[in-house]
RNA sequence: GUGGAUGUAGCUCAGUUGGUUAGAGCACCAGGUUGUGGCCCUGGGGGUCGUGGGUUCGAGUCCCAUCUUCCACCCCA
């Protein structure tokens, strides 16, 4: 073999492929339903974007993008998440011309140069929800409430919500002051990582799983007691809303989001069971990011969903995936003549909007019935000298093993029948 | 970027202290007499033993390097 697929990457095949036909048509009916239209964004945008969107600080612009220069000199980057090319692309189009708020989601794949394990590839897949446009609490609880409600959908169980507030540029900087004076203050207690976090990001120390610093954590500021009043009205009326729903949740003051741009809501839907990587989504609220791209002031708040840890998710909970039949009928033929007539009948046969298909190894009709059983084609039509001296075809039944004679012209009719019949 | 494990047919794995043409099950293909699947029987194709070096009379088996995959850390979907 000349070569192998790029590490973190992954060829779905035929058998693996129908799982993500089946969760991309939930996730299309659910958009619809909430009102969100489709965009489609490139695959790579001008590094910029991406250095100035997620931000400068973060894991991701730092150590995890994959950047390159095309011939034009040009740096280049692959998506490593969509929010920022949603807003460029807002901007660029001029969608803020247009009726307000606007709803947008995308999916597709994402990339970012990691080391990968259980959950996390180089090439990753993403369903993306936006709103521009809207500061409304309650539009807070139904980007969650979306995310929830098609997790449900797929028949998801045991799910955690965490949510909080991170606050805006007004009252975020002081509870990062806060907490590094605390933090510096029993600097000695800390583990060399969150030595290292105090000045990046001071907030994930009270996530780390070291016990010192659990236990050096104990009595910090929290980012709820520092949010000035417009802040934390909104997280109240954003969880009022969320109760008023029926969305079971808990805040969680240590959560933080890794990219930059997050502002007020922020939260994160954890699955257990899959792994150490078990955010299967995640979102917030961006108030400050269009402008930060050089448009007008306008809010946004939105999520990614993680459709590989999805996947991972429902095949460990045992949900079992709708299969269609990969064919309506397969034409067997017994001998040479029947051969010919066979390549016309199946054309004619799929005109109809019949899944149908035939042989083309030149196989024995008992190997051809092997083969469609094999394929678990539900009829098999079977044509031979019989059949063409009378003008009609043995339908067999598979899974019966009954078998009669049609006439070629109700063919198609037969078989449409029938399939209607077992799909009931 | 760091750490640990791994790598023999399409898949799951055997392969004894280094010793002749590397095996099994499943899968694939073909047969088991006249035009018929799912069970059974028979036969067949398919492997530069991840790759590259080295040690040795001789390496799938030992040593080194490298890559892949898996798991974890950092972080995220």
């Amino acid at each position: 073999m000349l070569t192998t697929r790029p590490r973190g990457t992954s060829d779905i095949l035929p058998g693996e492929v129908e799982k993500w036909q089946y969760l991309e048509q939930v996730i299309r009916r659910l958009c619809r339903e909430y009102g969100y239209s489709e965009i489609r964004t490139p695959i790579f945008e001008h590094t910029e974007l991406f250095e100035r969107g997620v931000g400068e600080t973060t894991d991701i612009v730092q150590k995890e993008m994959y950047t390159f220069r095309d011939r034009g000199g040009r740096s280049i980057t692959l998506r490593p998440e969509g929010t920022a090319a949603v807003v460029r692309a807002y901007l660029e189009n001029k969608l803020y011309a247009g009726p307000q708020p606007v709803k947008l989601y995308y999916t597709g794949p994402m990339f970012r140069y990691d080391r990968p394990q259980a959950g996390r590839y180089r090439q990753f897949h993403q369903l993306g929800v936006e709103v521009l446009g809207s500061h409304d609490p309650a539009l807070d609880a139904e980007v969650v409430a979306m995310a929830m409600d098609l997790y449900a959908r797929l028949g998801l169980k045991d799910l955690e919500l965490h949510i909080n507030s991170v606050g805006c540029p007004r009252c975020r900087p002081v509870l990062r002051e806060k907490l590094q004076d605390f933090f510096r203050a029993r600097l000695d207690r800390l583990c060399p990582h969150c030595r290292d976090r105090l000045e990046r990001n001071p907030l994930r120390i009270l996530d780390c799983k070291e016990e010192r610093c659990r236990e050096a954590g104990r009595g910090a500021p929290t980012s709820l007691d520092h949010l000035c009043p417009g802040c934390g009205d909104h997280f109240q009326a954003v969880l009022k809303h969320l109760d008023n729903l029926g969305v079971a949740y808990t805040v969680d003051c240590s959560l933080v989001r890794g990219l930059d741009y997050y502002t007020h809501t922020a939260f994160e839907i954890i699955a257990r069971g899959i792994g150490a990587q078990n955010s299967i989504g995640g979102g917030g609220r961006y108030n400050g990011l269009v402008e930060e791209c050089g448009g007008p002031d306008v809010p946004g708040i939105g999520f990614a969903l993680g459709l590989e840890r999805i996947l991972l998710t429902m095949e460990q909970q045992g949900v079992v995936f709708p299969r269609p039949p990969k064919l309506d009928v397969f034409l067997a033929t017994a001998d040479e003549a029947a051969r010919d007539r066979a390549l016309v009948l199946v054309q004619k046969l799929r005109r109809e909007g019949l899944a149908a298909d035939r042989d083309y190894l030149g196989r024995s009709l008992k190997a051809q019935m092997k083969y469609a059983g094999k394929l678990e084609v539900g009829l098999v039509a079977i044509l031979g000298s019989d059949e063409l001296a009378h003008g009609v075809v043995s339908l067999r039944d598979m899974a019966t093993g009954n078998q009669e004679e049609v006439p070629l012209d109700r063919l198609a009719e037969e078989i449409k029948q029938r399939c209607s019949e077992v799909k009931l």
